[in-house]
This record gives structure tokens, sequence and C-alpha cells, in this order.
RNA sequence: GGGCGAUUAGCUCAGUCGGCUAGAGCGCUACCUUCACACGGUAGAAGUCACAGGUUCGAGUCCUGUAUCGCCCA
């Protein structure tokens, strides 16, 4: 092996391997116990960021480790074609060609757009590859191909014939930017530093006023008034009710309407209404029967009712507007005003309200079982607070705005005949009117939001709507991995999906994480540039760092807060690993490898060969645990501590005494267990480290040159009577964590005393009784290795008269012989301060136990692990005090 | 305005059913180029668990309130 790892060469090489080998494909055909995991499709736009990475790894690990469960898995990958984001990057392209899309014609555009596809589209399938995903690749699918496209339209049709698709102008989320309709969660909430503006619109009339005052954000829609409304309790504008008021500017009467939606509160009490520019002023147009006036155009900006304002830009004409006011008198005042204003999620413009007439989902019907599936466990939320999350939006959802303005995306299959006017929707393009035969029709201009394909992804993957094995076998899926953001967008809709189109949810199990942000807490974005890029992070670390750091730094469901400099803690993780590879064959001698249960001696093993076997039993099963409760970061935890902190630190330390010095026989037995270990670790490790883990796998020997990891067992603790055949227990597990607190403080006794590192001393050590001390002096080489150790003298029934630096343990006292080094008040000192604080423990632990409620309430195994410590703290007062009096005699 | 989350070592965070003598990684201090590894080893220092009440034999953990920060929805 090489001294240093090369991830680089090595994570492609394998990559390229896995996928040659076909191990990422699940088939029907090889039976089993499926297990699916739908990758959220990202946006073929897409650059992979830090939330793909994490979003990515946690399916990986997933899939991974149930592939090597022994379950038949499908984790099934592919991209959406993003209709707004697309159309914008090929747009940006063209008008760098100083042309325009209605240049082209919307079929050269579609073209153009599936060209750009080819050439720049699979950027982000590129970058998942590099990151280690095992997907099944050969089964990628994207939103726009020829099946899921025949998918969607099957799907329009049934909703459109079911009467849950239906037309209607209302209120909608309208980017001036992408041109086009955006659905209420498209529309993104951001707080901004506003102004409320207090305006005067004067009063005719037999009223005592000359004007009411109303407050707005959006001075420039006032031109789109027909009225101004006030709470009908509102007692203070109660002249009004005989009065004309008159719009500044345009001169337009308004009406004077009472309404409960207007808040008493906020502003003046009387609000300007806009029914074309605004939800709450549409509803109470409509309940007023007010004329709806439209006043801007597409692009944001003022339209031709609009008068001397026409042409400008809806800031613009804001600007001017409140500047003609102010010259006018009209203006009161102007207030700092913070509030939230929709931004569209795509190009982060702000959104206009806007009445237009767009096509919509009922929701409600299709929302009941979804929230049904919910409530009653069938699919469950991890963490489980998302399921309120979930149900508060279902309970109180709105419909769907599903059309969009643009040209890339599915068409809406909706059809109208030119000469009878009867409007239909249908499979295919259609040639006649249905009902006059009439060759004249025409199509819906418009294109469906691209997630109206996405809430299809977990059957229509598979082929739907036709029937096949695939389908039947592998829906529904099992877990769902996504963030918080996409509940609304996705996650949701996909489960009303499942449910009317295939009758059955679509996963049981969604588990979400958090959200990615740069070490101040910030979301990562592309305007602050605080963003990380994973590529670069796997350049400079390897894959298998960025992995295991975001699952060593990812807390389940909370946000991770990420620098550079955190994915070290991966690559040190991974040289480590490296490093007790070369360990072990530098001192495997050439021999070939033994590993296994079965090339365990009972009689052969030490005390620390047990506890090490017993500490991969506990990391297995913990491992596996938390695996299953989706506590990703607690699985890395115990790997991280069971192969660096057991495994290296002591294990490895223990055995290179034996390596060195022990018999042939000794030293095979050693390499087995150093084997069986490590084979079992990389195992383990594999779903979170795939390429390291694999490449030590094969270096090791482990398996045959045709054999991968990825297609190894899983390891699971060993059943109960090989455990007790090893004697695998508590008892030779505490033993040997005892000896490693007795090696600690003979090791702190030298630092205290300041012994060179490397000088050769004696230790005493008195053994708490004669068993301790047969199996202290078992341990005997491994033990003058451990502490440098010249000679150590091991005896239960020692007495020691002269004062010398001492160390108190579990398994008895350690002591250093030093002649005239010792500072017997410094010791003195050392062990009074332990003392103290034994015996203010031992005056708890007796307080506790004297208090009658607690003997009486709390559980007995509490109770008795309190007796217990009292026994222990007042053998360790004897002990303390015994060497204080030494000391003191001594003096 | 409504909802959710966070507040624990200098920093980033764990702490699951209330039993804690509160942990990890990084950073810091001292020593060490020792024959796997300086991306390393050995030893060490470091905490009023945001604050105020309450429940309990017992609270970092449960309840109420306050403060600060963040997110989502209006």
């Amino acid at each position: 092996m090489e001294k240093n790892y090369d991830p680089a060469a090595i994570e492609a090489k394998w990559y390229k391997w896995w996928m040659e080998q076909g191990l990422f494909h699940g088939d029907v055909e090889q039976g089993g116990d499926p297990y699916c995991v739908m990758i959220p499709p990202p946006n073929v736009t897409g650059i992979l960021h830090m939330g793909h990475a994490l979003n990515n790894t946690i399916q990986d690990i997933l899939v991974r480790w149930r592939r090597m469960q022994g379950r038949n898995v499908v984790w099934m990958p592919g991209t959406d074609h993003a209709g707004i984001a697309t159309q914008n990057v090929v747009e940006r392209q063209l008008k760098k060609e100083g042309k325009t899309r209605e240049d082209l014609g919307r079929d050269a555009f579609i073209d153009r757009v599936w060209h750009w596809r080819e050439d720049y589209g699979g950027t982000i399938i590129r970058q998942l590859k590099r990151l280690g995903c095992s997907c099944d690749w050969q089964r990628e699918r994207f939103t726009m191909d020829e099946g899921l496209s025949r998918a969607v339209e099957e799907v329009f049709v049934r909703l459109y014939d079911k009467g849950l698709i239906y037309r209607a102008s209302y209120i909608i989320n309208w980017c001036p930017r992408c041109h086009t309709a955006l659905s209420d969660e498209e529309s993104e909430h951001q707080p901004v530093d506003g102004r409320l503006y207090y305006i005067r619109y004067p009063v005719e009339g037999n009223s005592s006023l000359e004007h009411i005052t109303v407050a707005t954000t959006r001075p420039e829609t006032m031109l789109g008034d027909t009225a101004v409304a006030i709470h009908p309790e509102d007692g203070r504008y109660a002249e009004l009710d005989t009065a004309v008021v008159r719009l500044p500017i345009l001169e337009r009467p308004l009406r004077v309407i009472k309404d409960t939606l207007v808040d008493p509160e906020f502003g003046t009490g009387v609000v300007k209404v806009t029914p074309a520019h605004d939800p709450n002023d549409f509803e109470m147009g409509q309940r007023h029967g007010l004329e709806s006036l439209n006043v801007m155009n597409s692009d944001g900006t003022m339209n031709d009712a609009c008068g001397a304002y026409s042409g400008m830009d809806r800031f613009e004409c804001r600007k001017q507007l409140v500047a003609d006011l102010d010259k006018m008198g009209l203006i009161e005042r102007i207030d700092k005003h913070a509030h939230a204003v929709g931004h569209c999620y795509r190009c982060d413009t702000k959104v206009e309200p806007r009445l237009s007439p767009q096509w919509f989902v009922k929701m409600k019907p299709l929302a009941e079982p979804a929230i049904e599936a919910v409530r009653s466990g069938k699919i469950s939320f991890t963490p489980e607070r998302w399921t309120k999350f979930y149900l508060d939006w279902m309970e109180n959802i709105r419909d769907w705005c599903i059309s969009r303005q643009i040209w890339w995306g599915h068409r809406i299959p909706v059809f109208t005949c030119d000469a009878c006017h009867h409007e239909w929707a249908a499979r295919g393009i259609p040639d006649i009117c249905p009902v006059c035969g009439s060759r004249n029709i025409t199509q819906d201009p418009d294109v469906l939001d691209t997630w109206f394909s996405s809430w299809l992804w977990p059957f229509t993957t598979f082929g739907w709507p036709e029937d096949n094995r695939d389908l039947k076998f592998y829906y529904p899926t099992h877990d769902l991995v996504t963030a918080s953001e996409i509940i609304f967008f996705w996650v949701a809709r996909m489960i009303m999906a499942g449910y009317e189109f295939m009758g059955d949810i679509p996963f049981s199990r969604v588990y979400i994480h958090g959200t990615v942000r740069d070490d101040r807490g910030r979301k990562m974005s592309k305007s602050l540039g605080n963003s990380i890029d994973p590529i670069s992070v796997i350049d400079k670390f390897s894959a298998d760092a960025l992995r295991f750091s975001l699952m060593m730094i990812t807390a389940t469901g909370q946000d991770v807060f990420l620098s550079d400099d955190k994915f070290e803690i991966g690559r040190n993780f991974a040289t480590k690993l490296w490093n007790a590879a070369r360990f072990m064959q530098m001192n495997a001698g050439g021999e070939a490898v033994k590993c296994g249960v079965e090339q365990l001696d009972p009689a052969a093993l030490s005390a620390d060969d047990r506890q090490i076997l017993r500490k991969l039993q506990d990391a297995a099963h913990d491992c596996n645990d938390y695996l299953e409760k989706y506590r990703f970061n607690d699985a890395a935890h115990v790997l991280y501590e069971f192969v660096w902190h057991q495994y290296c630190d002591w294990y490895l330390e223990y055995a290179k005494a034996d390596l060195r010095d022990g018999d042939d026989a000794r030293r095979r037995q050693i390499l087995a267990v150093m084997n069986t270990v490590f084979d079992s670790a990389l195992r383990l490790l594999h779903p979170m480290m795939p390429f390291v883990t694999e490449e030590l796998w094969h270096a090791m020997g482990y398996g045959n040159d045709s054999e991968s990891i990825m297609a190894a067992d899983w390891p699971v603790p060993w059943d109960a009577g090989v455990i007790k055949r090893f004697g695998l227990n508590e008892a030779i597990a505490a033993y040997v964590d005892g000896k490693h607190e007795l090696i600690r403080s003979g090791r702190m006794l030298r630092a205290d005393y300041g012994i060179e590192p490397a000088r050769e001393i004696n230790y005493l050590i008195k053994a708490t009784d004669e068993s301790t001390a047969v199996m202290l002096q078992n341990d005997l080489v491994s033990l003058k290795a451990l502490l440098r150790a010249a000679d150590i003298t091991i005896d239960h029934s020692l007495t020691v008269k002269q004062a010398m630096p001492v160390g108190l343990v579990k398994l008895g006292a350690v002591y250093m012989p030093l002649e005239g080094v010792v500072d017997a008040a410094a010791e003195l000192a050392k062990m009074q301060k332990q003392q103290d604080k034994t015996s203010a423990e031992l005056q708890r632990v007796n307080a506790k136990l004297a208090n009658e409620k607690f003997t009486a309430k709390a559980p007995e195994d509490v109770v008795e692990r309190q007796r217990e410590r009292r026994e222990e703290l007042i053998v360790e007062l004897e002990k303390k005090q015994k060497i204080i009096d030494m000391l003191k005699g001594r003096k």
C-alpha cells in the first residue's frame, strides 16, 4: 500500500467498476424483499449544492445499507424539466445572440431547449456520481420523457373529466420577469424594508371632511382603485356614508364600502380597494360588485389605463406618483414599514398580484385521503414534528394554480372548437371537434407547472399508466428523503397523487433533513457568495470525507452550519483507516488473510481480544439501531469512536507487543482478531464512506477480486452462543476498560513529573484483589509496552512505605518509585484534593439514600446504583486515606 | 400577527423514557518527529446547561412565563 491515500484516482476507479458490474441495478427477477427510494429529481439546469450533497448522501446511506442487508433495492434517479428555470437559461443564451424566443417561434424554441438539455442537462447527474450515489442509472428518468409526458396528459384528462380541474380568473402571483403565473408555493415571502404611504383622498358631498387618509404599501396600484373600504363597526367614518370619495390624479369617483376584512387598527382604518391587484381587495370586490381595473402590463409596466404614468415601470411609477401627490399636498406622511413581499422563487423578482384567467386543481377532495394517510400513521414523518406542519397545510389547502405562460413544459391538453366553442381535454392531438366535427380546433397555449409532473414521480417513473411488474413490485416505495421546504411543493402532492391514481400511498416514511447553512447560520446562496461547492470539497478532501463529515455534524433534522474546515473530520478519519490498514499489512508478514468467527480459538483469546470483539458487537448493534431510527450522526459517531478510539488507540497499540514478541500461534490469532474486526468495521462504514472502504476491503483481501463490499453481508451481532463461547461478556470489557484507566493513570504520573516519554521507568501496581493481580500479570508484556516501563511489579498485598507518586484507579493503585523525584507535599495536596472530592460525593450519595422519599419512589435499579456507588466511594476513601497517612508519616 | 425550532465548553454541536459524576469534534496548553498515521500520539485546562418561576425524591431533560436568534405561514 502507498504511504498516502490518493482518493481522486481511487474514487473514480471504483465508481466505474461498480457501474460495469451493474451493482446499482435492481430487478424484479432478483425477487426478495423490495426497498425503493425515489430521488427528489433535481432541476435539470441545476448544479450540485450542499443541500443536494446532504440529501443524496442520506439516500445513498439508506440504499447501500439496505442492499447489504439483502433487500432488492432500487434507487430511482432522474431530473425534472424545471419549466421556468430552463426557459430562463435558454432565453438568456438567445439574448446573447440578440434574439428572443418569439423570433424563433414556439417549435424552434422548444427544439433549442432540447438541444441545450443534451449539451448541459447532465451536469448534476455527473456530480451525483462523483458523490458516489448508487442510483439505478439504467432507470434514469426525465419529466419530459415520452412516457412521463403521456402520464401527465392522462392525469390531466382524468382530473378534467372529474371536474377537478377548472379555469377561472383569480388573483394569482405574477412574475413580471418570467412572464408567467406562479403557484402560491412558488412565491416566497421575504421581509422587505418598505414604506407605508398615507395618502389623502378628497371627499365630496355633504361631508365635513375635506379628505380621508388611506394607508398603502403599494401606492402605484391606486390607479386601479375602484373603492375605499372601512370596517362596518368603525364609527369614526360615519360621515362617509353619504359622501363621494374621489381618486386623486385620475379623478375617478370611488364607492365607500364596508367590509369586515378591513383591520381598523391598521393605518387609518381606511383602505383603498384595488380588486385587480390584491387578493383581499379582489375578495371585497366580488362581495360588493366592484369593477376590477387592471393597470399593469404583463412585464410590470403601467398600462394605458394609467394616463400620464402609462409605460412606466411599476417602481418608477411609484416614485413619480408619490412625488406628484406630494406636490399636490396629498401625502400626509410616509412611515417605515417592514413587511413580507412575495418573490419569484426562480428569479427573485418581486411578484405582482394580478387578476388573470388560469387553470386550477381543486385540492380539497384530493387532500382528504392524503390527510388520513398521515393521521393514521400509514405515512410517517421523521422528525415527527413535521406531521403537524403537513396536516396544518393540508387542512387549509388552497387550489393549485397549474398553468404557466411559458413554452417549455407539458402543454395543457385542453382544446377549443373554433366553430362551436366546445372545450374538452384530450389524450394526444385530436383532429376534429367531437361535438360538431369541425377541424378548426385550438389548443390552450399554456404549459403546466413543473410540479404537475413531479407529483406523479413515484409511479410514472415505473411506467404508469402502463401496468407492469416493476410498478407492482416496487410501489409503494419506502423512504422519501427531502428538505422541509419541499413538503408543500412535492411531498404533500405526491401523497395526493398516489391515492388518486394508484389508490395507495407513494411511500411509507418521509425523512426531513435540515437546511445547510454557512458558519454564520445564513442559507447558502449564490447572491451572498457564501456557498461551498461540494465538488470543490470532493476535489480537496474526497467524496468520502464530504459524506462522512456531513453525517458527523448533522443532527437529525437540524440545520447544518458548514465551513470548509469541517471536512477535515472525514478526511482525517479516512486517513486513519488507511493507516490502520497499512499497519496490519506490515504485520501480516505476507500471510493469507484470515478473518471471521471460524478463525478464532476461544482458548487463545486474550482479555483485550475479547474486549475488542465485544465492542465490535456493540458497535454493529448500535450502528444498525441508529440507522433504523434515521439517526445518521449517532451511527457515524459510534463508528468513529469504535474505529479510532477503541480499535486504533487501544487495540492496535496493545497488539504491537504481541506482534513483535509473541509466538507464531499468538501472532496468527491476533491477526485474525484484527482482521475480523477491521473487515466488519469497513462493512459498517461502507454506506457512509463507500470508496475508501471498497479500496481497503480489496487491499486487505477480505473479498476476492470479483467481489464488492457493496454486496457483502451487513454485519450483525453474533448470536448468543458464539458470544458465550468466546467469553465476550461485560466483565471482560469492564476489566480492559479498567486496565486502560490504569495505564492512563500511570502515564499521568510520568507527565506530572516530567519524565521524558522515551525513558523507561519502573512501576509498582497494588491490585485491588488477587484475581485482578493475576489478570494484570497475564497482560504484563503489553502493560510494559504501553507504559514504557522497564519493569512492573504487580502484587495485591503490596505495602508501600515510602512516599512516591501514586494514581488510584478501579483496578488498584499505580506507584512510580523514582529515586529523588517525589514531591511529597505536592502528592499530599493532590491526594487531599481528590479525597475532598470523593467525600463530597459520598455525602451527596448518602443524603440521597437517607431520603426516604427517594428510596421509596425511585425505581429499584436507580436506588441500587446509588448503593453500589456508596460502597465504591467508601472503598476509595479508605485507599486514599492510607496513602495520605503514608505521605504524612514520611514528611 | 399565528406556528415551529434553537439557546449546553472559546467555536460547531450531541445529550432518545427525568436518574448526569453533563459528552464529542475543532480550537487551546504542555510534551513527543517512537519502527501505521503530525490529516498523528500522550497528557491537560475549559460549563451558573439563556433567564425567572413551577412540578418532582430527583430537572440540561417536563410545565408556565421572559429574553435573544432563526425559519415557515399570513
